[in-house]
Formats: C-alpha cells, sequence, structure tokens
DNA sequence: AAAAATCTGATTTACGTACATCAAAATTTC
DNA sequence: GAAATTTTGATGTACGTAAATCAGATTTTT
C-alpha cells in the first residue's frame, strides 16, 4: 500500500499537522525539522494523493483560454472542441472561461493578457503572436506563479510553461518531402500560398518547406509567396494570379487557411493539375482531396491541442509532472486514401 | 455547483442511505421510491464523483496485460511503455500484471485468457490472435462483465469492449497511396514482405495496400506475398531472393516486423533502389530512412496505444463513457524530413 | 532569567462517496 | 388486526488530504 501522510508524521517522529505543513509550504517549520520530514517523504517514497487532495480542497481549475476571433474552419474546430471540453468540466473540475482578441494584434492581446491576470486564473493558454509586449505580459503571468501554455502559435522565449501544438517546422519539411516525392525526377516552378508571413507558425512551416526543397530538390524552384491573409477572396486571386503567370506550374504549398479560395482557383483551371498539398482537414479540403484536386492534407487534431493544454495547465497548476511523449501534438497526413 | 447525493436525497425527499441504495443497486428499494431518486438524478444532471468514490472504496485497478513474447522492436517498445504505465500506478490506482504468452498460439492464449479470468482482474488487455477459441474466451469473461481491450491487433466479432490500435485497413491503404504516388507514372512490379498472412492486421494491410493499387495504380503489379515470419534473417532472404528474381523492381512495401533483414537485402543490392515503405519507426527503421534506403515508415505508437487501452479499461470499469476522438490511435507517417 | 517570538502537537471539521448497522416506519401476509 | 416482512431513515466510520484552532513546548531575544 503507498504511504499516506500519517506514515510520513510516524516515520519522521512528528505531527500530521507538521506534516501538512511541509506539504503545503506552510510556515512555521525548524529547518532541521523540515528537513527531517523531507527526508521521511524521501525514503518513504510518498506521493501526494492528488484526487484525495483536490476533493479536500474542494479545487476548481478556473481556466482562461485566449482565442483569436478569426474566421476559418480550423479556428472553428478549436472553439468547438473546447465547448466539449466545458461541458465536461463538471467531472474535470475545470471551469474555462473563453476570451477572444482580433486576430495578430499584439496589443489586444497584451490587454487581455493584463486582464485575465488580474482575475488570478489556475492557468492561462492562448494563441500567441509574435511580440516583444506580448512575451513581457506572459513572463509577468509566470513570475505570479500562474502557468501559461501557448496553444497552436508558439512564442519561444517566453516563460510559457508548455507549448501545445505541432512542430511547424517539421510540418513545412513535411510537406517539401512529400512534394518532391510527388514530383519526383521533374523540374519546375512550385507556388508557396500563406496566411500572413507576420505569423510565426507560417513562417516556421516555409522555412522548413523551403530547407527541404533546397537540399534535396533542386530541380524545384519555390516562387515568391503568396499571402492570401486566410481569407478565401484573397487567396482564391493569389492562386488565380499564380496559375495564370504560370501555366508550368507544377506545385503548390498552402500552409494556411483559406483553402476554400485555393480550391475555387484550382477548379477554375482544370487545365494546369499541380500537386498540391494544404494544411487542416475541412470539409472543403476533404472534399477536394477525395476528387483529386489536393493531394495531401497535413493536419493538426484540434481536439487533441485543447486537450493536451487542459492537462498541462492542471499538471502545472498543481505541479506535477507531464508525461512527455502524450503531450507531443502530431501532425497527421491525409492522402484520399486514409480519410477517417 | 455541481450537485452532491445530499442535493439528491433532498430532492427526492428521501433519506441519503436510499439514495446510496438506488445508486449502488443495492436492494431493498421499492420501485416508486426508485423512480424517484432518478428523477432527482435525471433532473439535478448528478453525477458520481469518480474521485471521491473510488477514495471511498479504496479502489484500485487489477488489470492483467496480456502480451505475446515477440522479439522484436515494436515488442519490446509495448514491453516498455507497459512499464512505464506500471511505475506511475501508484498515482493512477492501476495494478498491472503482465503475462506473456508465445506469439500467434490461439491455444497459449486461450489458456492464458481462463487463468487471467480467475484472477477476476477490473480489466484484461491482450493482443488477440484471429481463433474461434480466443473469440468464446474473450466472450466468456466480458459475460462476467470483465471489460476486454484488444491491443495492437483486433478481434472484431468478439465481444471486447474496444480496440486500442490504428486502423490496418487505412495503414496499408496509406502505403498504397504513397507508392503510387512516389512511382508517379511508372509501370512495374511491387513487392510485399508481410510477417504472415495468419495475423489480422497483416491482412487488413495487405487489403488496403491491394485496393488502392489495383484502383488507382494498375500500372504496378503486385507480386506475391512474401513471408518474413517477423524474424530479420527470414526476412532478409525473402527480400534478397524477390530482388534477384525482380531486377527492376519498382517497389517494397513491407507490412510486419522484422525489418533489419529488409535493410540488410536492401544494402547488398545498391544496383537496384526501389520505392521501399515500412511500418514501425524503430532505430533501424530510422536509420534506413535517413540513408534513404526507406522513403516512408508507418507507425503507431506504443506509448499511446497502452495509455489509451489503461483510460479505456478504467472507464469501462467505472462504466463511464470515454471520449472517442481522444482514444482514437492514429498512424503516423514519417519521411525522412520529420523525424521527431 | 524572564519575556517574546517561534515552532510543534493534538484535535477537529470538511470534501463526496461507500458501506454497515440498527431502529423505525410502512407494507404485506395470514 | 396482529405478525411477519420489507422498506426507509438516522447515524457513524472510512478513504487521504487540507485547513484551521488552540494549547504547550522550545527557542530566541533582551
Amino acid at each position: 500500500m503507498r504511504p499516506t501522510v500519517h506514515d510520513i508524521a510516524d516515520h519522521a517522529g512528528v505531527s500530521l499537522a507538521t506534516v501538512d505543513r511541509v506539504l503545503n509550504r506552510r510556515p512555521g517549520v525548524r529547518a532541521a525539522t523540515r528537513a527531517r520530514v523531507e527526508a521521511a517523504i524521501e525514503t518513504l517514497g510518498y506521493v501526494r494523493d492528488v484526487a484525495a487532495a483536490n476533493l479536500a480542497k474542494g479545487r476548481v481549475y478556473p481556466f482562461t483560454f485566449i482565442l483569436p476571433s478569426s474566421d476559418n474552419s480550423f479556428m472553428h474546430g478549436l472553439h468547438d472542441e473546447l465547448r466539449h471540453a466545458m461541458a465536461r468540466s463538471a467531472s474535470e473540475r475545470t471551469n474555462i472561461r473563453i476570451v477572444e482578441v482580433p486576430a495578430f494584434e499584439p496589443t489586444a492581446l497584451i490587454a487581455t493578457l493584463a486582464e485575465a491576470r488580474d482575475t488570478q486564473p489556475a492557468g492561462i493558454a492562448l494563441v500567441a503572436v509574435e511580440d516583444e509586449g506580448v512575451r513581457a505580459a506572459i513572463d509577468a503571468i509566470a513570475a505570479e506563479g500562474i502557468p501559461v501554455v501557448t496553444l497552436v502559435s508558439d512564442l519561444p522565449g517566453s516563460r510559457r510553461a508548455h507549448y501545445a501544438g505541432v512542430d511547424n517546422i517539421a510540418a513545412g519539411r513535411t510537406a517539401g518531402g512529400l512534394i518532391g516525392r510527388f514530383l519526383r525526377g521533374r523540374a519546375g516552378k512550385i507556388g508557396v500560398l500563406a496566411g500572413s508571413m507576420l505569423v510565426r507558425d507560417h513562417r516556421e512551416r516555409l522555412d522548413g518547406f523551403s530547407a527541404v526543397l533546397t537540399a534535396d530538390y533542386p530541380g524545384l524552384a519555390i516562387l515568391p509567396v503568396r499571402e492570401g491573409r486566410d481569407d478565401p477572396e484573397v487567396a482564391r486571386a493569389a492562386v488565380a494570379g499564380l496559375m495564370a503567370e504560370h501555366p508550368g506550374l507544377l506545385g503548390i504549398y498552402s500552409l494556411g487557411a483559406g483553402n476554400r479560395g485555393l480550391i475555387a482557383a484550382l477548379k477554375a483551371r482544370p487545365d494546369i493539375r499541380p500537386v498540391v498539398i494544404a494544411h487542416e482537414l475541412t470539409a472543403f479540403t476533404r472534399a477536394a482531396l477525395s476528387e483529386g484536386l489536393i493531394d495531401a492534407v497535413l493536419n493538426q487534431d484540434a481536439g487533441h491541442e485543447i486537450r493536451s493544454a487542459i492537462r498541462v495547465l492542471k499538471a502545472k497548476a498543481d505541479g506535477v509532472p507531464v508525461i512527455a511523449a502524450q503531450e507531443r501534438i502530431r501532425i497527421d497526413i491525409f492522402l484520399k486514401d486514409n480519410l477517417p
């Protein structure tokens, strides 16, 4: 049977109250006594029963999730999954508050972070935007002992406790490897459609993609990046222009959102059939995959990201280690042959 | 605040003891009273606090895992992950017992299942072998109310509560789609190396692979399947023979284990460079991917499978629903460009 | 050495549920 | 309508921890 606080008290020759003081970092224990208790904890291999502790504390975890109010399928999916998680709140002892902020606006995000901090939640998750002010705001929150988790888009160099999202450089490299192999031996031009180069995940995807193509497929030349601003219509125009200017286009890598526009543009020019790789499995990309308009879709599972973020926030709030392998968010690769 | 048993008692106008009798199916409650209590549970939306219940019960989950004693990297990995899970037993209230059985031997598996059943665990997980006797043994255990989960290899038609493993048909289809695209436009022969066609997951992979190639890549002809028995040396000989007989071989799909042998055979014939797709990311396949000997590896994450099996067994033992999306085991696709 | 400050122990209540016991009430049986 | 039976209530203990209180012991300060 695993040891309890009583065993610790006996073994250390102190009272339950003292053990409690040590365990919960309450004041009023001499250093020597504290050491004795900690030694007992060590030798008996005591681990706090988190379930019992939470029961006793009547603990709930008030979490704040800050999400961009973008109007694309992926963000809608993220919102949906978060709502599902909120529906499970009762049994998971969480109390999740969603705050929406305009996308890609550091100022708004900084203000929202400050607000969130004032409510003193047990943890904060946010889709980060690369900005010094945002970094500082995260650091300030972390300094107060409130764990911060970045979601979907990371902010390295900040004191966020964890990043719940995919490795975007690896995603870009994967796209490069696939497009290179799909076009084995051929030489020509490859177009890239991004949302905005101001967003870190898009930049990283492009970096990974370019690195692989440059190193391994010198015959494939990457054209200047077109920005679709994650907007279907802007994306459509961008791709249409791309195809008009380069009738011999061999491939397209769409690394952002707004794939509805990409698909529309492809349908408008049935005479050009480039190899196409896109991100995020939505109703639109799924249909395009089935029809053969898109060759592969790289996907990040919003549900996994949300659940992972919550698990990690809980663990950090409890000061408990996380299972790293379990929290690695993976990149799903879908062909028309393995659609779920 | 979520309702407790006290709220139910008040609302139904009965005592705590009666609520308890209803909740835990204890006898001594008139049908009319039981209905009142159940109505109160329904309208208040009461859900049992599993953590508190387990604490009160002092519940531990004795689980039995039956694994084949195969000597290949994947099974070693599975064992490792299970040992990791056992290390977490204290905090997860599990008590996991591992039983090894000879691989692919229905008789041994049936006997082991009977033994396991006698110890009356809270759940059983096993790597299934396709056999009527095994199916009957599983059904008998399920009939006793002990949840059974199949791991890695399923046994449809049995009364197992869940399958913790990948969709092997989809895996085969993915391999087919990749090999087809990697060889776009070319016509020739494709070799298949399996462990044994007596194993369900291998058969399913082959089915998926064949279906895609037949439908979409008629230029690619699948040669008769060679069996490597998941043994490196047998596999090496099989592939060497394949390459000797078909110098123009365009591709190889290795859908089982023993990839060490496959790699050795490839190295021995640098004059033939087929497109190669294999299963399971191990030290060997990883190195071969980096060197370009293998083009893609389809992987199932043993850690996820183990953790998922445990989560599901717990949920089934508690009669609690599982989050289906969370328990879907995904197929990772690795190119040399996205090795973790 | 006395006073003040600090540390420690003993004890109690609580969290939400499980489970057991005994008495009281309601119902059924004869 | 009394006895037998079934149903229900009241109550207490337990699980492992948290948190609070108050008394007593020890240490530090003056």
